[in-house]
Order: C-alpha cells, then sequence, then structure tokens
DNA sequence: TTGTAGGCGTTATCAC
DNA sequence: GTGATAACGCCTACAA
C-alpha cells in the first residue's frame, strides 16, 4: 500500500503552496480558474483523498450522529433508525448505531462513548429500566450537542423529543373493542416507568370511562414484552371468574401470545374475546387471523427525528429551543378484533 | 459551553509539560507514580475528555466500522448488524451502517464515503443487482482495509467472506418435501446475480436428482422478494395443467405469499401443496400455520464476520490470508410442511 | 522521570 | 490570486 497523497504532495508536483491547493479543493471562487482545474485534475491524477481526520480536528466536527436504541433486529427499530439514516445520508452524514438491552447502565456508559468520538448529535430511544439517572441527559443538554429523544423519552429540560400519541393509540384501540361489542377488556401493559406504556394505560382508561364502562384494576396485568409472557398473561386472566372479552395489549408481542393461548383453550378470536396489539410489526398483518394494531410510523418518526437535529445544527442561535413533536397514531382494524362487521383493513 | 479542556490546560494548570501529561494519561508506566496520580486526578477535575479527532490525526485509526447492506429492517440484516456491533463494540469500535436497497450505484457510492471517512474496516452483503462492477472491490482489497463480505457476497481475490451453506439449505428444504411424499416440487427462486440464490436453486436440482426425481425447467420460476410476488407466481403456477403438490420458495416472503394464495384458491397446506421457506424471518414461527423454513443465524453470522476482521487487523502479517467461513443451515420444520407426522419443531 | 520539538493534514489569517 | 505560518490536540523520538 502506497502512502495516501496529501495537499503537500499536490503543492511540490505543481510547485505552488499547500494552502492553494486547499483553496483550489475547497471551490473555485478563491483561486484562479485555472489553477483550480490544475489542481482539482492533478488530485485525482494522484489518487488524493482528503484526510477527514485533520478536517474534523480543524473543524471540530465529525459528521456522525449515534442513534442509541434498546436493539435493532425488531422493525419498529429498524425502521426508525432507516428513516433516521435516510434523513441525513444526503446530508453528508453517517449514522453510528448502538443497542443498551434495556439495562440503564449501558445506557450511560453508551451516552459517554458517544460523546467520546465526539458525534456532531444524538438520537435516542431510552430503555426500560429502575434508574432515574437524569444527570447525563441535563449534561448532554448543557454540552449543546443536539439531542433528540424519539419514542420513548424522558423530560428533559432543553432536549427536544418525536413521539406518538400514545394515549390517543390506547384510546382509539380501546373504544374500537368497546364498539365491537365488548365490555369486560383486560389491558396487558409495562411496568409505567416508560411513558409510552404509562400513557396507553391512560388511554384505556379513559376510553372506557367516556363510554361508561368502570375501570377495573384487577384487568390491567403488567407483563415484559415476549410472546410467552403474552400465553402467560392470558392464561392466569382467563382463570379468573369473570374472563375479559377483549384484551388490549400493549404490544404485538403480547398480543401473539394471547391470541395463541385462546387459541389453545379452545376459545374464538375474535368471537369469544376480541384482540388488539400495537406497533403493527409485520407479522400482524401476516397471520391469517391478521392483529389489529396500532401503527406508528417508525420511518416518518425517525425522519421528522433527523430534521429536528438538523434545524437545531443549522440554526445559528445559542438558544437551541425545545421542540416536541407528537405523530398521530392510527388504528389498523384486522380481524382479531372484528366481531361485527368482518371487513378487514389492509 | 466551555471550552474543552487539552492536556495543555492539565499542564499549565499543574506546571508540567504536555508530554508528561499525555504520558500521565496513557498509563502508569511511562510517569512516576506521583505525576500519573496527579495528572489524572486532575484531568478528572477538570473533566477532561481525550480529543479523538486528534487521536485519529496521529494514529490513522478511526475505530470506526462500516456495514452496508441492502436495508437495515428486516430480521436478517437486523440480525446480522446486531452480530457485528456486540462483538466489536467491547473491542471499542463503532459501527456505522449504510443502505443501498439493492441498488449497484449506491454500492459504490457508500463504498466510497465509507473510505472517505476512513473506517478501519467494511462489512457488506452485496445488492442484487446487474453491474459486474469488481473493480472497486478489487481496489479496497488492495489498498490494505479490511473487508469481509457477509451472506451475499462477490468472488474477489483477497476478500475474506462468511456466508451459509445455501446449496445445503436448498436440498435440506427439497429432500424434506421429497420425504412428505411430494413428487411435484415448484421453486421460487431469484434471477441468479447472486450465488445466494442460485446455490439454493442447486441444491434444490441436486436433492431432486439424488431422490430420482426428473428436473422440471418449467417447475422454476423467478420472482422479485415481496409478499405481493409470491402470490403472484402462485397463481400463475397454479393454472398450469400440472400443478405442483410442494413449493420450495427461495425466501420467506414469498413462501407466505404461496400459502395465501393457495388458501385463496381453496386447497390446503400441506394437505394439497406443501410449503418451505427460506431465512426463518419471525413470522414463519408465529403464524397460526407456521412455516418450514431455513434457519442462517444471522446473529452467529454477524459475529463470526466481526471476528474475521478483529483477525485481520491484528495480524501483523502484511499478506492477509483471505478467509472463507460457511455455516451450516438448519431446516425447522413446521405446519406447512409436515403432511405425515405433524409434530413441528419450534 | 521529564521536557523540547516536530509532525499528523487541513484550514484560516495574514501579508504580499 | 497566492504564499508563509499558525493553529487544531495529541503523541513520541530525542535530549536532558
Amino acid at each position: 500500500m502506497t502512502k495516501k497523497t496529501t495537499i503537500y504532495d499536490i503543492a511540490e508536483k505543481l510547485n505552488i503552496s499547500s494552502a492553494t491547493v486547499s483553496r483550489a479543493l475547497n471551490g473555485p471562487d478563491k483561486v484562479s480558474k485555472s489553477t483550480y482545474d490544475l489542481v482539482n485534475k492533478t488530485a485525482q491524477e494522484m489518487g488524493y483523498r482528503g484526510n477527514i481526520f485533520a478536517k474534523a480536528l480543524k473543524s471540530g466536527k465529525s459528521y456522525n450522529v449515534g442513534v442509541i436504541v434498546p436493539w435493532i433486529d425488531t422493525d419498529f427499530f429498524g425502521s426508525a433508525i432507516r428513516g433516521i439514516q435516510e434523513a441525513l445520508n444526503p446530508k453528508g452524514y453517517h449514522v453510528i448505531i448502538c443497542q443498551t438491552y434495556d439495562k440503564a447502565h449501558l445506557e450511560v456508559e453508551t451516552i459517554n462513548s458517544l460523546l467520546k468520538i465526539q458525534v456532531d448529535g444524538i438520537f435516542m430511544s431510552i430503555s426500560n429500566s429502575k434508574t432515574d439517572n437524569t444527570e447525563v441527559f441535563s449534561d448532554l443538554a448543557n454540552k449543546n450537542i443536539p439531542f433528540v429523544f424519539f419514542d420513548r423519552k424522558k423530560n428533559i429540560k432543553g432536549v427536544s423529543s418525536v413521539t406518538v400519541d400514545d394515549f390517543k393509540g390506547g384510546y382509539l384501540a380501546t373504544t374500537h373493542l368497546i364498539e365491537q361489542g365488548c365490555k369486560h377488556i383486560a389491558h396487558f401493559t409495562n411496568n409505567h416507568q416508560l411513558e409510552i406504556f404509562k400513557n396507553r394505560y391512560l388511554g384505556y382508561k379513559q376510553a372506557l370511562e367516556d363510554h361508561g364502562i368502570k375501570f377495573d384494576p384487577e384487568l390491567v396485568i403488567n407483563a415484559p414484552y415476549t410472546v410467552e409472557d403474552g400465553r402467560k398473561t392470558t392464561k392466569k386472566i382467563l382463570k379468573s371468574k369473570t374472563p375479559p372479552d377483549a384484551i388490549f395489549a400493549a404490544h404485538d408481542f403480547l398480543a401473539l401470545g394471547a391470541i395463541q393461548e385462546i387459541k389453545a383453550q379452545g376459545l374464538k378470536v375474535p368471537d369469544d374475546i376480541c384482540v388488539v396489539g400495537f406497533s403493527n410489526e409485520p407479522f400482524s398483518k401476516f397471520m391469517e387471523l391478521s392483529i389489529t394494531s396500532v401503527n406508528q410510523s417508525p420511518l416518518e418518526l425517525g425522519k421528522i427525528s433527523a430534521q429536528i437535529f438538523l434545524d437545531e445544527i443549522s440554526s445559528n442561535e445559542k438558544m437551541k429551543s425545545e421542540k416536541h413533536v407528537v405523530l398521530t397514531p392510527e388504528l389498523i382494524k384486522r380481524k382479531s378484533s372484528m366481531r361485527i362487521n368482518r371487513e378487514v383493513e389492509r
């Protein structure tokens, strides 16, 4: 491997100064047309590629951003990252991905490691864990490095966010179940560390109230994310004296587990029990008994997050204004809940 | 925001030279215990964070690697990236993701953009498109920057690869169908630009031959990746005079489309037609009529790719040896093909 | 053990 | 329009 050519090599070859080469390389305005052409032609011939480290050292910008998610191999996060990447790539940014596996300590570590490599911005979906470690985040806000929460956020002064209206999602899902004639609607939720789950729950509760159905705390159950958890929780609730006639699960995996267990017990979906999930993961559409779910448009969510970042870095005001975008979710009605009219959406 | 503290700031404060500070920061060996402690304590107090750009400029290493895939929001690629990330993060590397959307020109652009930002290595799953643009790749090989193909590869001298034995996957799938009593097995493939599809096809063909079934080119059909393509292709083949009694699809999405169409026509899976897919996408397990599929262990695939990269950079030999790891796939038998014994695997 | 000085490759500020 | 030079922050011979 031959050594990389630098502007000095070009300068030497052409008997001009490195400064002139640099100028010529950076546009036709700062130098005569003839030298501009000559330098660029020579650079090409010599296989010149600027040294990004030197440029970064000079400018203080890396043109890298970091994206922190619990895990990337899920449709929701994969699509959100895709959105960020697609919006930022044309602007010359590269996207670095980090996973936290829902562990709080990894969250802090990850932020620090991104800070250490001097990314120009950080996008984050926080993990579902028990710390109230807000210091790191406020530190970040003070450091003036653009920081955007997407989907799973914390409320930190000075930090922007793009989220989905989970309250509305929960409300839509529950109202839909009520319209299908369900009166005894269970809700599978998660611990309420994360706003998203809390809000889905609150939307559920509000919908019940607005339709004159008494809220029964016995029908609300905490469960993790997996299909297996969905099955277990369903098994438990079906044993109760007054089993539900509908389940609104705060996640599609839970909904899938619920459907599996309901069927295993010889009951029918939606006839005996209606089920609605959340996130519109691909499988919810693919199932023969397709699953009604709340679509959050993760791709768009990612793109909007990216846009906020771009706005933030291009604004020259010292005070960055905190922005909060809330996307409206959409209920996609499918077989698992359509009891009255069986016409199903995509 | 206050200016970042540098080793000079620390040096000044302690009335020592910046060189000593640098040494103290880089380990206790090159400096007296007392200065080591003092410097590190002071650095901490002053909130010192080394400037990665300066270090990179000095060392020529970015501690970044690039991963190029057609798209990230699919279980297979998401998991592979996850594997790479998990293996490399503990070693101090960050993972930059790039997507090509199966477009050849983006492929070249992307490689160049990664080269420009001086990543320490590149992982790539090539796109399915019609160029024979191997120059970029051989260029790369000459540049001495570690480059690893995973899953979808080209044969380039000097470039390592980690792939799945697709021939065997195709062979396993087809043999399984034959064992279920199928004699007229259709194969949905893709254009054979990509080795993976070609090899799945060859495996299929070999299995037929080994079991004394005559190969019928009419039963092999080209189709893209989507569920819709699977439906269309199935519709077409079911119209033929001698419709198949089994379909081996080179991808789960095609298999899903096939199943949907078969059912829509009032036929039964697996009783009338057995179906096997490829990739073991999550939904293939989740379906009520679960889909038999070939598992490629993408997570492991990513991890092994990462390991090859690590080996390559740590070996001090100038000549990097080309490595080719081939993983053995595994057929996971599920309802869509189990006609004789209905016991299904996970 | 510590300090001095030069270099990594660029860009920006002067001066000519 | 062009050239000399300093600066970005760190590391590392070499010297003391």
